[in-house]
DNA sequence: AAATAATGACTGACTGGTCAGTCATTATTT
DNA sequence: AAATAATGACTGACCAGTCAGTCATTATTT
């Protein structure tokens, strides 16, 4: 229920670009988009893609409900553009600060590392859960996130790893085959958490943890 | 709820007169059930909860839109039925089947086994993802299956594993603190094929595998 | 056997509500 | 006045759920 009332509300928008201007200024119409797809963000996760009514995302971003097709062409694209938003700047970040010759311990406490404070409990999570219960149904977002993080992922993860395996490290190579591995515990940590996190909280930390002490332990080159 | 027992019991109660279509048999009632889940599944699991539409159900199963109220009362609950029908009976089976004394390599490959032939490529898949992408809109079901599926099964790996710890197995101690990390890779295989499958097809049966020797590896008692 | 009566599983046209998307109108700035 | 931004009432398609009616089947009577 979002609360209608208060028609005279000031909204406390910094920019509030009032009913028009010649010609708004970037910034106000990126803060409005911004505005919009946080709104977003939080309907469709909250109620999936179909069940989403614009009408409450409008509400929620203090607009009518016309404004919103004057930034997204339709319910499909705002949709797009709200994972394409949240998702993509993420993984520049890691493969910006993963110098070609990283230890593969110190990667993957990194990787990890990231995952926990710039993913769980964060709207990325959010993000990321909407991608995995809708991506099957937007083959376009499959298909970009795969070419923009994933296959990217892969291949920062191989490139460490296939080091590592090199230089002997005998669990590497396995992992270096199938990187899904390393990430496995990450997926199951989001959809445990929206499923069963009512009800049976997990410890993500400590599975985390635990998760890395398996892979470590099993990569210590044998003596 | 009338139950019709045997007509030849009780003799001539007040029965005011006999005429009339007979009921039809629990068999046949069973069956057009059977028919119109299975229509169920594949409506729903292409399009999901919201944007299934019962017209395409009822299509698909042959019968008339108004049939399937006899047999659900609406659509959330023909969905419930729908997840509970198929994932229900086969961690039963897997519970049935497994001694108190197995010894855990055994246990873990019967697991990984059942998976692979069970579920890999069956419509449970398909429930499976369903009840991924759709559970948390659905308390109920969430909370079903996880008291009748994920504690038994937690339950379950905890009791082979602790005493794998005992006997010495380093990691096992790990695992039945967390049996996420076992079934991880499970789940990774569900979502990765339902995104990507299509892009970039996934070995899950050598990820599997691979899986298992990253956690036996680690798993010999140390000399 | 044939006619009659009763039954209930099944049907599908219909209703009422919902919601994505539109557009005439209004407000604001230059 | 002209250009632009924003609005929100409105429309039309869509669909879950309903219900008056059909028909095959079975029991009873003649």
């Amino acid at each position: 229920m979002t609360v209608t009332g208060a028609p005279a509300a000031g909204d406390n928008i910094p920019v509030r670009a009032g009913r028009g201007r010649r010609k708004a200024s970037p910034e106000a119409t990126d803060e409005r988009r911004r505005i919009i797809l946080a709104a977003a963000l939080d309907v469709f996760s909250r109620h999936g893609f179909a069940a989403a009514r614009l009408d409450d995302v409008a509400a929620q971003a203090g607009v009518a409900k016309g404004t919103l097709y004057l930034y997204f062409p339709n319910k499909q694209t705002l949709f797009q553009e709200l994972i394409r938003s949240y998702l993509s700047p993420l993984f520049d970040k890691l493969a910006q600060e993963t110098p070609p010759d990283v230890p593969p311990q110190a990667f993957i406490a990194r990787f990890f590392e990231m995952f926990r404070t710039q993913v769980l409990g964060t709207e990325r999570q959010r993000i990321l859960h909407l991608l995995i219960s809708e991506g099957s149904r937007f083959p376009e977002i499959a298909e970009f996130y795969h070419r923009e993080v994933v296959s990217r992922g892969i291949e920062l993860v191989q490139g460490v790893l296939r080091r590592a395996a090199q230089e002997g490290v005998p669990s590497a190579a396995t992992l270096a085959q199938f990187p899904q591995l390393l990430v496995a515990p990450m997926i199951v940590a989001v959809i445990w958490d929206s499923l069963f996190g009512r009800i049976h909280p997990l410890d993500v930390d400590g599975m985390l943890k635990a998760h890395v002490r398996l892979l470590t332990s099993s990569e210590e080159p044998k003596p």
